[in-house]
DNA sequence: GCCTCGACGTA
DNA sequence: CGTACGTCGAGGCA
């Protein structure tokens, strides 16, 4: 029988692959919503088609190890000791690869106390006993000694699995200069250090090499060590045993009695619907479609190389250029064609709009644009109507829509934010990552070469319109009922009114931030002329490690928390510091601290004061993980109020030159008003509607008096324990913030609980929720996935227990507090008032008033955010007006 | 010029 | 050993 007439069988060690897998493909990139990561399983069953297409084996097997534990280990307890312990990110990605294996009718083999390793050579053994040509895969290099002239091995290239470099005999004597079957005999030698065998000291590849052509085998070289001359001489005698050891260890073992034969082991078709399954829990899209295709029949043009990327993606259709009466009837027809909508991209120059892209399933139009351009009216048209458009990244394409004077209208879906609903906190912040990542394809990138890019070949503004369009459809596929809903209902209207806010920024006196900064400058210098005379020395106080020599060596004060870099310098340490060795040092740099970090922040916000004296910050709208809106170039939800100093930040921001004054609306206590909502917890809903002071009711009931009675001790106990239930405060931090013992707080957190207990298990709740359905929801339908609840790192997974309790009561404040700003913005349209929204901190939102239209504001906005969501509590807002912010506040 | 880290401002 | 963010300077690396 010629070679290419047997049968041929592949085995394929399992785990070696998926892990190498798993270190070659981003963890990032291969995630399900519930947070289960695939990138080892993608990189493998990737790997895996691509041999069955180039290698077309007869029969396959696949062979993973049971545990880390065999009859080596137990010969050998240090064996694989240096391993390091599995990633938690590649945790559980075995079974589930098992699982689509078997989906695949392949069969996996495991035998208890032994390795993959063990079985591969046993069915190598086995194979070339039946006459059948065997290919082995695997990333270990013990199974080099299987190579002979019916065994090939296809060992990964350096790095992943993408490649994969084919060694029969004579290949490893090219590259090691030995016959495969020696080759455990030189790593006996040499030692393996990732299976923790020590060999010979000063004896590499080169010298086992060189001895084995001198005296054959090891045992050869054992029987002659007398003859070998200098040190490595005298290492080999006295370390003769490690590489006997090593020798018993790397042994294969080629006779397992094994529960299958080898004809078992012949391909067999899928089973569709359990691939089906398997692959969409792990929403592998386009493998999926390359396992079903396989079934059509394999691929002979084999390659020694095997390729990963694919081959089969679609390319965006070629963009037309279109004018007049084309144009029209292009769109009237393609419009026809896609009633879910149209994929549109603005592209975007100097903020204004230069260009468009308009793409349906099929096909794309390019349309260049500049302001006076008439032969685009159909367009016009059909940009500032209802029809449906889809978008991926709206907000900056709409604020350039604006500024350029164009109507925009009929926004259905922003593939950017719909990922985000999928994925809050996930990695993918472009359409690129989006293409990836959902539909398994690549988004062209323009030739950088191309000095004029030319838009109708690929790239562009047209092809991006595709890409989005396409994606939105893959999206939708897979955002649950609830999600769509915060899509459609909630986040589509906010990212219009986020457009209209960032375009109208806030006005911010220069005058009053020059003032100021030349101030605190001042102050700051001050400040380092003291604390520089106290240790007769200058150094640089922004720098925490001239500090830590300051601190801990020059002035000898007792070391505080560590950190990454030695101690810590923070204001809490620094304050404990002043408490017990007390110097003058620590209050003068405290003070420096502040001045400089006020006057950091005044010269930002001075910086970003355009030329119309006001200030535009960037709304991100896919900023957190909890829903809530982030802000950013300029950040201004963080602003300083704390402090009487910080609060003359807050002052230069005013009202406009046309406007009458600042009116800021903010939602009191809303957490705790959503904690009572859904705990349901009847204590605290009275507390509620009792209408008096929230924390005067909690502390007279946790406290067994009457609210009279309460003492302001009291009342900020009982404030600073409800705060922190929504965060997942423990005894130890409760009584590190309050300063008192941790006895004393966990007798405050039991007498709380003792009168609130329905919220005490309304938060365990949550957790156990969230830890079967692998995400929390908030009231709304927003979702956020929790994969590391059953992460076996404690810190990781309690960190993931704060944080999934939180996020309901934190998101469903952000969910409210959007719809409230749509229904504001609709109704000021309605009621065509002239006053802005500006400004959005989480629970306050800060206006300009319009002269005369105060009473219709406040009406407005008191009206909608009092009604964004009907609790089992009342939502309370307090209004304030005045001619800044600062006075504004109430 | 890039990155990470510590520190600190807000809700 | 309390959630969610963004920004700065210092310092290390290229």
């Amino acid at each position: 029988m010629s070679d290419s007439e047997k049968p041929t069988l592949m085995i394929i060690d399992g785990h070696s692959l998926a892990y190498r897998a798993f270190h070659a493909l981003p963890v990032d990139s291969f995630q399900t919503r519930d947070g289960q990561h695939t990138n080892g399983i993608h990189g493998f069953i990737s790997m895996l088609l691509s041999l069955l297409r180039t290698e077309n084996p007869s029969h396959i097997a696949v062979a993973f190890d049971i545990s880390r534990a065999s009859f080596r280990t137990r010969e050998y307890p240090e064996y694989k000791g240096t391993r390091a312990s599995t990633p938690p990110e590649f945790k559980g990605q075995v079974p589930l690869l098992q699982e689509a294996l078997a989906a695949m009718n392949i069969t996996t083999i495991t035998k208890e106390d032994f390795e993959a390793d063990d079985i591969l050579a046993t069915l190598s053994v086995r194979g070339t006993a039946e006459g059948y040509h065997v290919f082995v895969v695997s990333g270990d290099r013990d199974s080099i000694q299987l190579v002979n002239d019916n065994v090939t091995l296809l060992y990964p290239a350096s790095q992943g699995v993408s490649a994969l470099t084919r060694y029969d005999p004579a290949r490893v004597r090219e590259k090691y200069g030995i016959d495969p079957a020696q080759y455990p005999d030189v790593a006996a030698l040499v030692g393996e250090t990732s299976d923790n065998l020590i060999g010979i000291s000063k004896v590499g590849e080169k010298t086992a090499v060189k001895w084995l052509g001198l005296y054959g085998s090891l045992a050869g070289i054992l029987e002659h060590a007398d003859e070998i001359k200098g040190v490595v001489g005298n290492n080999l005698r006295e370390q003769k045993e490690n590489a006997i050891r090593n020798r018993r260890l790397n042994r294969l073992v080629t006779d397992l009695d094994l529960p299958v034969e080898l004809p078992d082991l012949v391909r067999a078709p899928i089973n569709e619907a359990a691939v089906r399954e398997v692959f969409g829990r792990l929403e592998f899209k386009n493998l999926l479609e390359r396992v079903i295709k396989l079934e059509g029949g394999a691929d002979e043009s084999g390659a020694a190389v095997v390729p990963v990327e694919r081959d089969d993606a679609p390319s965006a259709p070629v963009a037309k250029d279109l004018l007049d009466e084309e144009l029209d009837a292009w769109l009237t027809r393609v419009v026809a064609a896609n009633p879910g909508g149209l994929g549109l991209q603005v592209e975007v120059q100097d903020g204004k709009a230069i260009g468009f892209g308009v793409s349906g399933l099929e096909e794309s139009v390019n349309l260049p644009w500049q302001p006076g351009r008439t032969d685009y009216l159909p367009f016009e048209d059909w940009l500032a109507s209802d029809a449906p458009k889809i978008m991926h990244d709206a907000k900056h394409q709409l604020k350039a829509l604006r500024r350029s004077g164009l109507g925009f209208g009929g926004l259905v879906t922003d593939t950017l934010v719909a990922a985000w609903l999928l994925r809050p906190g996930g990695p993918d912040k472009t359409l690129a990552d989006l293409v990836t990542r959902y539909l398994d394809e690549t988004l062209p990138v323009a030739d950088p070469n191309q000095l004029v890019p030319d838009e109708s070949e690929s790239g562009g503004v047209p092809t991006e319109a595709w890409y989005a369009y396409r994606l939105s459809a893959a999206l939708g596929a897979l955002l649950d009922p609830g999600s769509q809903s915060v899509l459609t209902d909630i986040e589509m209207p906010t990212l219009l009114t986020l457009v209209d806010m960032e375009l109208t920024g806030v006005a911010v006196s220069h005058e009053e931030l020059s003032v100021l900064s030349a101030q605190l400058g001042e102050r700051a210098a001050e400040y380092a002329a003291g604390a520089f005379a106290e240790i007769g020395r200058e150094v640089n106080l922004g720098s925490p490690k001239q500090l830590q020599e300051v601190l801990f060596e020059q002035l000898g004060m007792p070391k505080t928390r560590a950190n990454k870099t030695g101690y810590t310098t923070d204001a809490g340490a620094l304050a404990d510091l002043q408490a017990s060795n007390p110097h003058p040092f620590l209050g003068l740099l405290l003070q420096h601290r502040d001045a400089t970090k006020l006057r950091q922040i005044v010269e930002t916000l001075d910086k970003a004061i355009d030329a119309t004296g006001r200030i535009h910050t960037n709304y991100v709208q896919i900023g957190t993980a909890t829903g809530r809106i982030s802000s950013a170039d300029p950040n201004l939800q963080n602003i300083p109020v704390r402090t009487e100093e910080g609060r003359r930040i807050r002052a230069a921001f005013h009202s406009g030159p046309d406007a009458e004054c600042l009116l800021t609306a903010d939602y009191s206590q809303i957490e705790m008003r959503i904690m009572a909502h859904l705990s349901e917890d009847a204590g605290l809903i009275e507390a509620f509607n009792a209408g008096e002071d929230l924390h005067r009711f909690v502390g007279a009931s946790v406290f067994g008096v009457t609210p009279e009675e309460v003492t302001n001790e009291m009342r900020s106990k009982v404030k600073a324990m409800s705060y922190g239930l929504a965060y997942g405060l423990s005894a130890f931090g409760l009584s590190k913030q309050l300063r008192i013992d941790q006895k004393e707080a966990r007798q405050l957190i039991t007498d709380y609980f003792a009168r609130f207990g329905a919220v005490r298990d309304y938060l365990r709740h949550v957790v156990e929720q969230a830890k079967v359905d692998g995400y929390t929801a908030t009231i709304f339908g927003r979702r956020r996935p929790f994969p590391e609840l059953h992460s076996s790192n404690r810190v990781l997974r309690e960190n993931a227990e704060r944080a999934a309790l939180n996020a309901p009561i934190q998101g469903s404040a952000a969910d409210i507090m959007k719809i409230a700003m749509n229904n504001i913005a609709e109704d000021m349209l309605e009621e065509g008032l002239e006053s802005r929204m500006m400004l959005q901190v989480h629970d306050e939102l800060i206006f300009e008033v319009a002269p005369g239209e105060w009473d219709a504001l406040r009406t407005v906005v008191t009206h909608r955010m009092e009604t964004a969501a009907a609790l089992l509590v009342p939502l309370d807002v307090q209004v304030g007006r005045g001619a800044n912010w600062d006075a504004a506040a109430h």
